[in-house]
DNA sequence: AGCCCCTTGTGCTACGTAGCACAAGAACGT
DNA sequence: ACGTTCTTGTGCTACGTAGCACAAGGGGCT
């Protein structure tokens, strides 16, 4: 079977707590004895055994990140961004896919296969509720990313919703546009979704102009943007401006419109929401708001970091910049 | 700390090993006390301790895909398509991202933080020697994806890679183009990069057509094939065709198309590969080569938990099916 | 000379689990 | 009545590692 510290002790005529001290303590260790152990070591290809090393330590050294979906360009560009700042600790990101499934998620927080073997969580879930984040918190740690409002109970880290969506909306309406549709509501939605729609809500009645007449819900993924844009050109009065509350639901809503020979930006102007690269490669680039993804794993790492290290207290909440990166979608 | 089987144990008044029992084997446990047992498990809120388990098993029923990059939307096809197929068998998929680094791809396999962390790899590497491949397969579990040749050693799946790209370029032959480019090869690749070029070569050189008049490398991002597209496009005598060796580039080489006031397909005629979403949401929607993902996520994990399972032999390798899927990018 | 400290090495144990080997009692057949 | 088998439960140990507590030896200092 494998090669293990004790057999390296063995042949290396040292005790294996003297191997143990090669690998993690070499300075320890005098010099001569140390190259010969090393030696041994290389020569029978000695690993020490993860597994082991875990139960001792308590500790894997693996960050789960758990999302919805993986395909979902915004988590991947996540994924990329933590890496590094993993890295820098010594630390190892693993992505954990739920399909927004709850009881997966729930699975996740609550033991299974997964809890524990980890040594800390970055959770963008959907479905959960505040009590299943609060009880998990108290379990082990755990940062939360994503617009959603969980209560107190742990970390927070998320660029403000209302903020950003105000901006695009306001956007459109500096550049002119008076008949503005909205897409991504969803009616019992209390994350995302909801803190979207009040930024444009509050946007549009400052202008005295109808919030609620385009707005939609839509399912963030490019078929439910196309199908929804698709039916608002087919009326009589189409809009002549839509926020799509991602970027994904925004191109499908691009493809709709040229499918209609609709003009973008003449007949309608676009803004979408996450700044994913294919918005920057759509026939007409994508106006979008842009989160500072950087900053959002930079901090959630550093907030887990601290939970790892035993950090104990209360819940933060920390808020990331984002930025209107204004294209051709909604250029005059 | 945390609740132990002990404490259960001695909380409802069994031994330690019934505890185990409830949990792993209740058919082995008499109702009564399985049921008293399993009140007490609920109310401390027991959890088995994954790396004690993992350790004592030699087994922790998590499966890694290691890939190059996330947010290429091949591999978080895969992924999904992976997630379900170990489901099935009780195994948890995590993914685990090298930046296509060798050193990384290497510390996956050798040891570090991960190798016997999992019970097996699916892994897509780009950069590692077919000796690196063969000693790590010796050692754990690993099946290969994508359609490198690393020798003998290893479970392999992937499309026939020249078969493919001979498929396609024989549809824009079929269709009429006479100036075709191919973008992406790579000079010293042994890999998809040379399979797609081959077949390439051989459709071109078949018909007669010059196959090295308008082949460029290119680095299968979307910024790569645009650049390259747009150099092409400002010649004197611009392609009227274009197969790039993965839809990234072809929508980076569409943008470049479109910036220029080509018409797609009427002045150039695109056909990608890999048949990720973006295409079929694309202005122009793209015609593509559809690897048949299902079946290699299928047959990479049926052979990998056969090999988990401890079989042994020499490598075996596996063609998944593909299918040309014509869009309006190569219609007439 | 006497003392202390520093360096280098070791035996032993705990981490929390699963399963071997076994025992006591019940159920069953002859 | 007696042996056999089946059911239900238990004590003990190993998985492979890291680190506490300690010991032996050598050097430097007063």
């Amino acid at each position: 079977m494998a090669v293990t510290a004790r057999d390296v002790a063995l042949a290396a005529g040292v005790s294996q707590r003297t191997v143990s001290d090669v690998v993690n303590l070499p300075g320890r260790v005098g010099a001569e004895t140390r190259i010969r152990v090393q030696a041994v070591i290389d020569e029978l290809g000695y690993r020490p055994n993860p597994h082991a090393r875990s139960l001792r330590n308590r500790r894997s050294g693996l960050i789960a990140l758990v999302v919805p979906q993986l395909d979902v360009p915004y988590f991947s560009d996540l994924a990329r961004c933590l890496i590094p700042e993993l890295s820098k600790r010594s630390l190892t990101l693993v992505v954990d896919q739920t399909n927004g499934d709850p009881e997966r998620e729930r699975a996740v927080l609550t033991g299974g296969a997964v809890s524990s073997t980890f040594d800390g969580v970055l959770l963008n879930a959907l479905n959960l509720t505040a009590a299943d984040v609060e009880a998990a918190a108290a379990t082990q740690p755990i940062v939360l990313l994503g617009e959603r409002d969980y209560g107190t109970g742990a970390d927070h880290v998320a660029v403000d919703g209302t903020e950003a969506a105000y901006a695009a909306t306001r956007h459109l309406i500096e550049r002119g546009c008076t008949r503005i549709a909205a897409i991504g509501r969803q009616e019992h939605s209390i994350g995302t979704a909801m803190q979207r729609t009040a930024g444009f809500v509050r946007a549009m009645e400052e202008s005295g102009l109808d919030a609620f007449r385009y707005m939609a819900e839509g399912e963030y993924d490019r078929a439910s943007g196309a199908a929804v844009m698709g039916s608002m050109l087919d009326t009589t009065e189409p809009p002549d401006g839509v926020f799509c509350f991602n970027d994904l639901m925004a191109l499908g809503a691009m493809r709709a419109a040229w499918t209609r020979g609709v003009d973008i930006p003449g007949d309608l102007a676009i803004v979408g929401f996450d700044d994913i690269e294919d918005g920057r490669y759509a026939k007409t680039s994508l106006t979008t708001i842009a989160p500072d993804k950087a900053a959002i794993a930079r901090d959630a790492v550093e907030m887990l970091v601290e939970r790892v290290a035993g950090l104990d207290g209360p819940g933060r909440r920390v808020r990331a910049g984002f930025e209107l990166v204004v294209r051709e979608s909604s250029a005059l």
